[in-house]
DNA sequence: AAAGTGCATAGACATATGTCATGTCCCCAG
DNA sequence: CTGGGGACATGACATATGTCTATGCACTTT
């Protein structure tokens, strides 16, 4: 049950869980789902009969509107929990979809809900990355909203940064992501194009080198000042 | 102490609570501040040592770049909680702020805490409503960064008329809402003028009359096509 | 009554972003 | 090794949105 050890992990590092609380999780029913590149894992709408801990790969959540076009609404990296928001909603509000392979683990809202009630810190733990989730959306409604075009990619690309390599920074701040370019532009309310044109500029001034899916931030002092970036909305200290 | 009758009242609707937790919640340290148009109640970055509840009056949450400019999270009516994250996160990560004369009630956050890891309902009440705060913020992340700014502005008062009148329409959906365009722009990922632009093109097309606060929506049907409104996300049944 | 303030309106113009078409490269299926 | 599809790159052009300026109206303050 690799994703039930991952919940445990996550939970711990918000507030220590006692003992019972750690067993209960633990004896879980937990399904451990693969998924290829572009599969649906949920959709908006359907009933919300599960929470999942992303295990390897990644995904992402989103919504369209009628005509059609996609905004992301956020990214969900290994060890991340997904659609926790289905403990307290009755359908969906998004779709979730991977982005590569894509393992999670699915664990039953109901089951999640008794866990809950029978012990205080987990259902603490959970509500902490309900609310870490929000501080993600309310800075990427001011990164969408308000910034321009190079800001946005340069504050999506630090923020993938942070968030995968966490405070073990590599000398030039560079990892592995497999996000196209249409994809960059569905999270940040661009098109394709447009991204393009960004990347080209933020390359041109040095602070971007882009092998393939392999991102380098050269330049990691001068992207951040550049694309507004500041972390403290990713650590919540 | 009309804050915490108020959210006993909110919690309810979502579960019923024992005796006990309503007789926690009522007992609680409840402080109700006032606040004219345009004031603070909640600093980004200060520590995160309350939490509120609307009682009069209206407030919106906001965030903004290092250059300034502002965007507006979510607008906060009367009965809706605030600021629930303080309970999780150390440090606000937005700033809040009356839109009119404001008053709310004030409760600690270890108070709240205290409850929830004694009454699982009431922590279950709680993040029940942080998870119907994310499901706006979702919608709020499409509107902004899909949909032009006619469909912008009137999904924004398509929802607003939603929010204030719940089910009681009126016939023509009027409802009083003191916005400045400038407020709705900030609200839009927008500028003041276009907002005007796009307003006087919805008078134009008789989806909008305005008067002063007044707004009306006299063709509400073909006004939700146009803005690709939906309440679902409001409803979350 | 006069002056001042805040907001809505409007037009001219600037610019950021979208749209579309094309070409290249690279990887993978055959 | 070969053909085709997907992603990236780039340029010409269209358009949505921003910027700036000015005006008028309703209120408040004096």
């Amino acid at each position: 049950m690799p994703g039930l050890k991952i919940l445990v992990d996550s939970l711990e590092q918000i507030e220590p869980l006692n003992q019972e609380a750690r067993a209960a999780i633990l004896s879980a029913d937990c399904v451990v789902r693969s998924y290829a590149a572009g599969r649906y894992v949920l959709r908006e709408n359907d009933r919300a009969d599960f929470i999942g801990i992303a295990i390897e790969g990644f995904a992402f959540s989103h919504k369209q509107t009628s005509s059609g076009s996609r905004q992301i609404l956020s990214l969900i990296l290994p060890g991340e929990a997904l659609a926790l928001e289905n403990i307290y909603l009755n359908q969906l509000d998004c779709s979730i979809q991977a982005l590569t392979t894509f393992s999670v683990g699915l664990i039953h809202r109901d089951a999640m809900k008794r866990f809950m009630m029978l012990h205080p810190t987990i259902a603490n733990g959970i509500s902490t990355m309900l609310a870490y989730r929000s501080s993600i959306y309310k800075e990427w409604m001011l990164n969408i909203g308000r910034r321009n075009a190079k800001e946005r990619v340069g504050h999506l690309l630090c923020e993938i940064a942070v968030r995968l390599t966490g405070g073990n920074t590599t000398a030039d701040r560079s990892f592995k992501f497999p996000l196209t370019q249409e994809q960059i532009g569905d999270a940040l309310g661009l098109t394709a194009a447009h991204v393009n044109r960004a990347m080209k500029s933020l390359r041109n001034e040095g602070l971007l080198i882009r092998e393939k899916t392999l991102f380098r931030l050269p330049e990691w002092d001068a992207l951040c000042v550049l694309a507004d970036f500041n972390d403290e909305y990713l650590t919540n200290e």
